[in-house]
DNA sequence: TACGTCACG
DNA sequence: GACGTACGTGACGTAA
């Protein structure tokens, strides 16, 4: 959405043929508002909203919201809004089925159409209509007029049929995504450029209006077709020509139908204009008309809006820095529904949901002075409690800038301050942007967290956030340690975890039946994002003192669940103090050998290369490695090298096990095909993608830990994902040696030993098993003398690699499928083996009926340290589903306790760490592992005192073992 | 956006 | 007798 997108300014800047038109200097530019596609888009965009008198009125809102924006944005713009007059129109003459099994419009729509039009003339805009014809076609022609006459035009509409119109002179601006659609747009949308759209469309159809096209063409198929011939006619009259067969034969067959098409997408450009094209000039609105209108609708901050602005020059001015006052660009988005729920009683839009959210008012305020921000930290100290939110330029909060700060001290009550907001214009829609940018008035972010900083880490004011670990980081780096913390997001998890997820968006939904303002509504995606620093401050407003106050609801809402369902300790010594730990190993980062890493990627390219010529010539032709289809199809159809699996989408299966297979067989390029990948896969995730995670502000890498995203209780790692970096092969092993220490500095890497299998001795009560641990054996070959009775001086490697593989499939809720798959044997062998175990570890089998008894019982399962795994799928009446849900609830208690324990010892860490006079600093987790930084002098030292607070991460029955290991990178420390 | 594949625990 | 299978993650490229 920046100026130099703006397609339809740059087309209406083109105009140099018919010479007059400069946008917004003679006020001669033309809106052409297509009112008729709005309201269905606005009516289905926006939440249900009713006057008092029950009447809906959300369209209207949106509709006003919108005329407002576009009045302020536009100047002394011309606007007429076009109205469709009847269904039926000239199109059901020649094809009657035109727009046929089109649905009555819903009953609270229908009572808006009237309201929108009372609307379009309280703001005194001219209203066109004609009988016979659509607004579409009013629109092309008056955009024809105006353009002959060397007026611009803008046509505001979402209406993918009106992008044909497009041309030097006549842009568009769509007001739902707040975007210009230019010919750049027009192409991006159907692969041409606006002049052949109707010939694409002819081809494609469209389902929606029931215009046919041709059956089996899309639009893109369309625009390569049209590309290729020049347009229809062209076309069809070479459609003998086609190559694909079934194509031509199609577009032979429904020559006629594209022809209807055609015209039944065509806009009619000459229709009899029911006012002179001269008569559509602004005029000065009625103001107290308009305001008793919005009034009788209950849109209160609109009146005051409007109010507001008529006093200044009896316009509705451009409001830059003004806060709540539209700015250039800000055309409406459902963001119009952030004042909204203060406007009119929210009703319920979907009628599945029961509860509503009752908001008889909500007060956001935009806070640009000190005092006022004054105001709001005292407030804070006077209830004790405050929901906290952080707005940025980006989402890696170890070097995002701080853009604003959102605060709500009760619900419905809560601020937006913004610190480094960029000039409104500066990048905004650049459609309606006429005036040169001025920077928004703001408190200096110094000033404002010095006002912030007393409050935050005042001990008596308990600080709330959604996700908080985001926010302590940026606050941290401000120099502001925010204490004590509460996170709404964990105590979702911890409530629930497994059930859903637990994002704000989500739990708005569940908890308080509200949609809050996407994000994308915001800042747009794609290519036309915008960071928030550019977002125009009555939006940015809307959004983040939302999200405050949505925080502040949710904590109300879920924080006395906690005692309720006895979560509180829980919650309280594992997650909950997790928000600063895992905050300040984020911040850290890890240090990467750039170079390392880019000389890796060059010697993968070349040796992909070589693999990649040894697999065409294996082959005999050339094809994409890298593509499963086509590998497949090559192995299997062409080589014939066997016959090959089937998955469900009927594509062969190529993965590891398969390949694997053949190269037994003694197929060669099986074995090249499986080098290729372990090479390509090390090239694309890590070598190459891991050196663009180089934070060019601290020259390290920083994950970000999920620490709400896992069913059992596990951290999970993203951008880059950190946790599962290569360790196995000799390849993988090089990528390790790229994550190297500060210089002066070690790596310091601590694992526990067999923490899973501990705990299945634990938990199950396994005495035999807790035996050999005590002893401190060699679990698996333990465990191989007691399944298969061999003495443990006469194991064989064989035998014990048999029995770890029985000693991971117990903690996976064991299968003789998987294990017979896992150690290449047959599945009745397998069973063999398990029925064994399952004797010799009796206490085991018990345990394992008893903790799914439990979970069909209650639903979930528990921890040792009383979390609970919530498993929706253990009620399941298909047998393989149920199957597989009660091999979760075999999991997750011991997955689960292991995050547990890790969860408690990583809590301590700072503070043995600290009390032993340490700098060590806490890098990563890779759930049985921790990764530190730390000064070379003080490695042992650290290493010890690591490994006493992981071994005291719990007292059990098993001891608990931690291995530590010292290196200048990663591998060597692993 | 869904799928197949594969990296880690 | 048939079904569809080891548990937990995230990222990539392809294909649609």
């Amino acid at each position: 959405m920046t100026a130099d997108t703006a397609g339809a300014t740059a087309a209406s800047e083109n105009t140099t043929a018919t010479g007059s038109a400069t946008p917004g200097g003679d006020g001669s530019g033309l809106y052409l508002v297509d009112g008729s596609g709005f309201i269905f888009r606005a009516f289905h965009a926006l939440p249900m909203l009713t006057r008092p008198d029950g009447t809906p009125v959300n369209a209207v809102l949106g509709f006003s919201n919108m005329l407002l924006k576009l009045l302020a944005d536009a100047k002394a713009e011309a606007v007429a809004v076009v109205f469709d007059s009847k269904r039926l129109n000239f199109r059901n003459e020649f094809y009657p089925d035109y727009k046929a099994h089109r649905p009555e419009p819903p009953e609270e729509l229908k009572p808006q159409f009237a309201l929108i039009r009372e609307a379009t003339e309280a703001f005194c805009l001219p209203c066109l209509e004609l009988e016979g014809f659509e607004a579409d076609d009013l629109i092309a022609t008056y955009a024809r007029l105006a353009q002959e006459a060397g007026r611009p035009v803008t046509i505001v509409s979402s209406d993918k049929d009106l992008m044909q119109l497009v041309r030097p002179g006549v842009g568009m601006f769509d007001p739902m995504k707040n975007k210009a659609i230019g010919p750049d747009e027009v192409f991006e949308k159907f692969g041409v450029p606006p002049e052949k759209v109707v010939d694409v469309q002819a081809l494609a159809g469209d389902s929606v209006d029931n215009v046919p096209g041709v059956p089996g063409i899309g639009v893109k198929t369309a625009a390569q077709l049209i590309t290729e011939y020049g347009d229809l006619e062209a076309l069809l009259a070479n459609a003998d020509k086609i190559k694909q067969p079934a194509r031509r034969q199609k577009l032979i067959e429904f020559a006629e139908q594209a022809r209807i098409s055609r015209r039944l997408v065509l806009l009619d450009e000459n229709v009899p204009p029911p006012k002179p094209l001269d008569e559509l000039r602004v005029r000065e609105p009625d103001h107290q008309r308009l305001i008793d209108f919005l009034r009788a609708q209950g849109f209160r901050s609109i009146v005051s809006r409007v109010e507001m602005e008529m006093q200044k020059d009896g316009r509705i001015a451009d409001g830059a820095g003004g806060g709540s006052i539209p700015s250039p660009g800000s055309l409406p988005t459902p963001a119009a529904k952030s004042p909204a729920p203060a406007e009119s009683p929210a009703a319920e839009d979907r009628p599945a949901r029961k509860t509503v959210l009752h908001v008889p008012e909500v007060r956001y305020e935009l806070v640009q002075d000190a005092d006022t921000l004054r105001r709001w930290v005292e407030r804070a100290r006077e209830t004790g409690v405050l929901a906290v939110d952080t707005e940025t330029d980006s989402l890696t909060p170890a070097t995002a800038t701080l853009v604003g700060v959102s605060l709500s001290t009760e619900p419905g009550i809560a601020c937006y301050i913004p610190l480094a907001h960029k000039a409104e214009g500066a990048a905004a829609a650049g459609q309606l942007d006429f005036d040169a940018p001025t920077p928004p008035v703001q408190i200096p972010t110094d000033e404002a967290m010095a006002i912030l900083k007393d409050v935050l880490e005042d001990r008596s004011v308990l600080k709330v956030g959604h996700n908080f670990k985001f926010d302590h980081q940026l606050f941290a780096r401000n120099g502001i340690a925010v204490s004590p913390v509460d996170d709404s997001m964990l105590i979702s998890y911890v409530l629930e975890g497994g059930s859903h997820g637990h994002g704000m968006d989500e739990l708005a939904e569940l908890h308080l039946a509200y949609t809050p303002i996407p994000f994308k509504e915001v800042c747009g995606t794609g290519k036309n994002q915008i960071t928030f620093d550019r977002v125009p401050l009555d939006k940015a407003l809307a959004y983040a003192a939302e999200d405050a106050d949505i925080t502040l609801r949710l904590w109300t809402l879920l924080k006395p669940r906690l005692v309720d369902d006895r979560m509180v300790t829980v919650y309280e010594t594992l997650d909950r103090p997790l928000v600063p730990v895992v905050a300040d190993m984020e911040r850290a980062g890890v240090r990467i050998d750039k170079t390392a890493l880019s000389d890796l990627s060059r010697s993968l390219s070349e040796r992909l290369v070589e693999i990649e010529k040894d697999v065409h010539a294996l082959a005999g032709q050339s094809f994409n490695i890298g593509s499963p289809k086509q590998l497949g199809e090559i192995l299997f159809d062409t080589l014939k090298l066997g016959t090959g699996k089937k998955g469900k989408t009927g594509a062969y299966s190529t993965d590891s096990s398969v390949l694997e297979e053949l190269a037994e067989q003694g197929h060669s390029i099986a074995q090249r095909v499986l080098d290729w990948r372990q090479l390509a896969k090390l090239k694309s995730t890590y070598t190459d993608a891991l050196q663009e995670k180089i934070s060019p502000v601290t020259g390290r890498v920083h994950t970000a830990f999920a620490l709400a995203a896992t069913n059992t209780g596990r951290l999970s790692s993203t951008d880059p994902n950190l946790q599962n970096i290569p360790v196995r092969t000799e390849e993988g092993k090089k990528i390790r040696r790229a994550f190297v220490a500060s210089p002066g500095h070690k790596l310091l890497s601590v694992d526990y030993s067999q923490i899973e299998l501990r705990l299945v001795a634990e938990m199950a009560n396994i005495q035999a098993l807790k035996d050999a641990f005590r002893d401190g054996l060699d679990i698996h070959a333990a465990t191989a003398a007691q399944v298969f009775g061999i003495p443990l001086e006469q194991m064989t490697p064989d035998i014990r690699r048999k029995a770890k593989a029985i000693n991971f499939g117990i903690i996976y809720g064991i299968s003789g499928f998987g294990l017979g798959r896992q150690l290449g044997i047959a599945p009745g062998e397998a069973n063999a083996f398990i029925k064994t175990y399952l004797e010799r570890f009796h206490e085991l089998k018990v345990w394992m009926e008893a903790t799914k008894a439990f979970a069909r019982q209650h639903g979930y399962v528990v921890t040792l340290f009383g979390r609970r795994c919530y498993m929706p799928g253990i009620q399941e009446k298909n047998a393989a589903r149920r199957a597989f849900a009660e091999r979760q609830a075999i999991n997750a208690p011991i997955q689960g306790t292991a995050a547990d324990i890790m969860k408690r010892a990583m809590n301590r860490m700072p503070g043995a760490l600290a009390a032993a006079g340490s700098s060590a600093r806490m890098l990563l987790q890779v759930h049985d592992e921790l990764l530190f930084e730390v000064p070379e002098a003080e490695a042992e030292d650290a290493a010890r005192i690591v490994r006493e607070v992981m071994e005291g991460g719990a007292h059990l029955g098993v001891p608990l073992v931690a291995e530590a290991g010292i290196g200048d990178n990663w591998e060597e420390a692993h």
